[in-house]
DNA sequence: CGGAATACCTGACTATAGTCAGGAATCGTG
DNA sequence: CACGATTCCTGACTATAGTCAGGTATTCCG
């Protein structure tokens, strides 16, 4: 089923989209003026973003420059950094790809009926969804690490915005090495390189274990790596001995509490003095 | 929609897909082995299928018989074509690339849950078979053609199967110049060089036009191919200033029959002498 | 301020993909 | 059996994709 479908679309309308997008220029010079696009981009972005050899990007960029479409200037903030933008000409021709894949677009929808494209455009929708949930990935991580560390700014500003109070990440704060094995645990939830979710689990001993800091990035929010995160932070728990897991969280995070309790968890009294939290849950491990 | 559609299948599966299955192989020879299968393949349909090349196929051909994955023998009956075999070292590496895809397959799905599964497979389903729907395209033919011929070939096999006193074409015989402009017309439906339906027009000046041979093959039912080929039929009667078109229908072809009432036609008495006939419509043009 | 790291560039490659013209074997047809 | 059409092969190419080892600015960090 998989593979029948990877057959079809890749092939039939992969096959359209590659060739017949690059007009009578190569692929790789087309994909690149198309990801530069008209705002401009950073080259280490391309470079991460089309997955290229910096020194086989640079020549794309040369012979883009040199046909007049593009033109390298200095980086903004970072002089390293290097900044990629279209030309007029570039422009046009960017606007070309684009009317391109419009057609292409509309030749794929054109034949069918109202009703067809209303079914196709939701059925697209629905697998770009749940590839995408397909794709993320949860492992563990060191609450040091650059990625850990964007996750808990995200979250962070989430809870400011969120809470009436606002929030203080320093004021309910866990040490790194509090959320590193075997004290504890530290898992990100990411999509290629683009970090989307985290959950920390810290172990007390003769104690149930604290869940903290679960967070999933709103561009993946209703695709179950919030409970991907708990279910894998409860399986470590319950390795380490742990004979239940309990959490706090905040009245206005309505939606984690929904997870929370379809997952098992049933409220129970105040057991810490988070100034933030309001609700208390627990969940026996078996 | 459809281009973001496009982007992350085509680039996040398809990515995948293509250098991962081909381990260290370049992707042509690899997808050449894995077209080849373990029944063997005629090299003419190799071509035609992968679209390359005669002297580029040849000399992959030529490779992969070099590394004694691959035989190309004589064809069956016609002396020109040859077919290419796997040997047993070429069928194990194709199993090889066969348990690839079932582990990418696999991949793409174990992370979800049995309900997201669900929803995904469904989903691709219906994705692809729109898909395949929207790729059909429909245009005039001549009744003599080859596509012509196979469509009607198989259409006189199904009506031969489902009639109950069997079917004669050469009994509802029209001629092939009644079925060519100005007199006629005749449509196949075509999915790239597969053609999967037809119809045909039979122009009577002053009187109603007469619509026959409509046939849609087993393998696109319900995408709506004698819905398309039923309007495209009626236009042209219409450009050609007939008034109405009607027809006849075998009492066992109840699909069909629910399609012309839903096109909005109405049965009428009997107005010919058709033996496998039991029901007439007819459908006014505005 | 002095390494170490980062971001990018250049030159010198190899590998893969694809094209084209010409030729040999085979088939269908009159 | 002569003829053109078809199928496939070979040789001789070109174009595109991708790799790798330096090298030069710039920034970060102690």
């Amino acid at each position: 089923m998989v593979r029948r479908f990877n057959r079809t679309v890749t092939q039939r309308v992969g096959a359209l989209d590659d060739s017949y997008l690059a007009r009578d220029r190569p692929l790789a010079q087309a994909r690149l003026l198309w990801e530069i696009g008209p705002a401009g981009a950073e080259v280490a972005a391309l470079r991460t973003r089309l997955d290229l050899d910096a020194g086989y990007l640079s020549r794309l960029l040369r012979t883009l420059e040199g046909e007049g479409l593009v033109v390298v200037g200095p980086g903004e903030s970072d002089g390293r950094v290097r900044t990629a933008r279209l030309t007029d000409a570039g422009r046009a021709e960017w606007d070309l790809l684009d009317g391109k894949s419009d057609e292409l677009a509309w030749s794929m929808l054109e034949p069918l009926t109202a009703g067809q494209r209303a079914r196709l455009t939701t059925a697209m929708t629905e697998v770009e969804r749940l590839l995408m949930a397909s794709l993320i990935t949860i492992g563990p991580c060191h609450p040091g690490d650059p990625r850990a560390r964007a996750c808990l700014r995200a979250y962070t500003r989430e809870l400011a915005d969120r809470f009436d109070a606002g929030f203080d990440l320093t004021r309910s704060s866990v040490e790194d090495n509090e959320l590193v094995p075997p004290a504890g645990l530290f898992l990100v939830a990411s999509i290629s390189t683009e970090t989307v979710g985290c959950g920390a689990l810290r172990l007390h001993p003769g104690e149930p274990a604290e869940i903290k800091r679960l967070w999933v990035s709103g561009s993946v929010r209703g695709l179950g790596v919030g409970r991907r995160l708990l279910d894998e932070l409860e399986r470590h728990a319950a390795a380490a001995g742990a004979g239940s897991v309990r959490l706090d969280t905040n009245r206005s995070l309505t939606e984690a509490m929904r997870l929370y309790r379809s997952a098992g968890y049933r409220e129970i009294p105040r057991y810490n003095t988070n100034p933030y939290a309001h609700h208390w849950f627990a969940k026996t491990l078996s």
